[in-house]
DNA sequence: CGAGCGATTGAAAAGACTCAACCACCGTGG
DNA sequence: CCACGGTGGTTGAGTCTTTTCAATCGCTCG
C-alpha cells in the first residue's frame, strides 16, 4: 500500500460526515465506527483499490477528491466517476460479492477513512435512514450512468468534452480545475492530442481560459449550448 | 395507454416468479401481490413508462422483452439496457423520488405485470432476502454500465457492434437476434447507415449470417476477438 | 395501385486517431 | 550551479473511420 496511517479523524466532531450518508447515524454508531474505522493519508494519485480485487469495505473522504475509472482498451483507463469529501466510495461493490470492475485512485492529496465491510453491512441492517440513503444514492448513480453512456455513444468528441468541463466546474466549485490532459481525455474518451486541440479551441473562443494544466470555464452557457 | 389489462396470471403457479428476485416471496406475500397486481398484454413497441414522467411502481415481465432506453440528442434513443422474461424492470427509480431518467417499451409481444410502489416497498421492508436481491441486483447493474461506459467511449464502432451482438446473442439465448437496424443502431450508438455496412462485413466475413432482419451469430470467437 | 417505412448503397466531407517530432518544465545528481 | 533525463504538454501531417446527404429498393398495408 502506498498510503499510509495517519492521525485518527474522529466521525463524531466531524463536520464532512455531517454532510454525508453517515449523517443519519446515532450516538452508540458512531462511537463504534470511531473504534474499527482506519484514518490514512493518500499522496496524489495513490490507490484506493483496485478492478479485480476483492471488497474489504468503504472508503469515506474526509477531504481530497478522487477517481472512479475502469481499465478499458489497451490498458487505457475510463473515467466513469469523481467523488469529493463527504462522499463514500467502494459500498456498491459490496452487494454483489464480487470483485470489484472499476478501480479508485486519489486526484490530490486526501484524507480517507477505510470502514469494514461487516462494520458497514451491520450499519446498514439496522440503520433504516442509512439504507435507504444508499438505496437512493445507487439509484442517482444508476441514472446518472445511464445518461452518460447516451453521452459517450452518440455525441462528437467535442460535445463530450463540453458536458465533462461542466461536470468538473460544479465539482471544483470556484477552484479552477486542475486534472492532467492524460485524466482529462480519460474521462471525454479520447486521444489527449485530440483534447488538447479541442481546448485550444476553446480556449481561443473565450470559453475557457488555462494556465498550465489549470482550467477555468469562463462561458457556462457556450459549453451549455456545445453540449 | 396502449396495452390492455388481460387475463390474471397466478404468481402462485408463476414458473418466471420462481426464477426472479420475486423468488423468495412467502405466501402472505404471494396471495397479496396476486390481489394486487395488474397483468397486462403489449403488442411489439408498446411504451412501459417514459423517460421524465413519475415511477408509480415497477413492472415484472412474466414473458417478451424489454427494451430501456434513453432519449439522447435530436431525439435518437440509445438502449442502456435489454430486459427479457424473469426480470424487473423499474425499480431503481423508486428510491430516489425523482422521475424516469430512461424510457421502456416491449421489443416484441409480451405479458407483463404491473406492482405499485407501495407493495414493491413494503416487501422490501418486510423481507430481506428480497431487499438483499434487490442490492445486488442494483450493484450488478451499476458494474455493468460501468463497462458499457467504457465500451462506448473507447471504442470504434466495428468493436462496439461486436460487444452487442455478443450480449444480445446470450439475451436471445438461441434464437436469431430480432432487432430492427434501427434499434440495433440505437444500441451501438450509431447512424443505421454505419451499422447496415458493418453488418454486411461481417456477413462478407463468415462471422454472421443474416435473414431480413434476424441476424444469427456463426463465430462468437471471432467476434469476441474484435471485441 | 400508391403511400410510406425500413433497408441499402454511393459519394463526399468531416471528424478523430496515429505517429513522429518537439517543447517546457522540474527535480536530481554530478 | 548546471547539465541531464523524464514526464507531460503541444504541434503537424497523413490516414482511416464515421457521418451525412441523397437516392434507390422492396415490402406491406390500406
Amino acid at each position: 500500500m502506498n498510503h499510509c496511517n495517519t492521525k485518527h479523524i474522529s466521525c463524531e466532531t466531524c463536520v464532512t460526515r455531517k454532510n454525508s450518508l453517515f449523517s443519519s447515524l446515532e450516538n452508540g454508531e458512531i462511537t463504534h465506527l470511531d473504534q474499527s474505522k482506519k484514518c490514512s493519508f493518500y499522496k496524489k494519485n495513490d490507490p484506493l483499490f483496485i478492478e479485480g480485487s476483492i471488497p474489504r469495505g468503504v472508503f469515506c473522504i474526509h477531504d481530497g477528491k478522487v477517481k472512479v475509472f475502469t481499465r478499458g482498451k489497451e490498458g487505457k483507463d475510463q473515467i466513469v466517476y469523481v467523488a469529493k469529501q463527504g462522499e463514500i466510495v467502494g459500498f456498491r461493490a459490496l452487494f454483489s460479492g464480487d470483485p470489484y470492475v472499476v478501480s479508485a485512485a486519489t486526484l490530490e492529496e486526501s484524507n480517507i477513512c477505510f470502514v469494514s465491510k461487516a462494520d458497514f453491512l451491520d450499519m446498514m441492517d439496522n440503520n433504516h435512514t442509512l439504507r435507504n440513503g444508499v438505496m437512493k444514492e445507487l439509484s442517482k448513480e444508476l441514472a446518472s450512468r445511464a445518461e452518460f453512456i447516451t453521452e459517450m455513444a452518440q455525441k462528437s468528441v467535442r460535445e463530450r468534452l463540453a458536458s465533462i468541463l461542466l461536470i468538473l466546474q460544479d465539482f471544483y466549485e470556484d477552484e479552477p480545475i486542475n486534472f492532467t490532459r492524460e485524466d482529462l481525455a480519460n474521462f471525454v474518451g479520447t486521444a489527449s492530442e485530440t483534447l488538447i486541440r479541442l481546448l485550444k479551441e476553446f480556449k481561443e473562443d473565450g470559453i475557457i481560459s488555462s494556465q498550465g494544466r489549470k482550467i477555468t470555464v469562463l462561458d457556462k452557457g457556450r459549453l451549455l449550448q456545445i453540449h
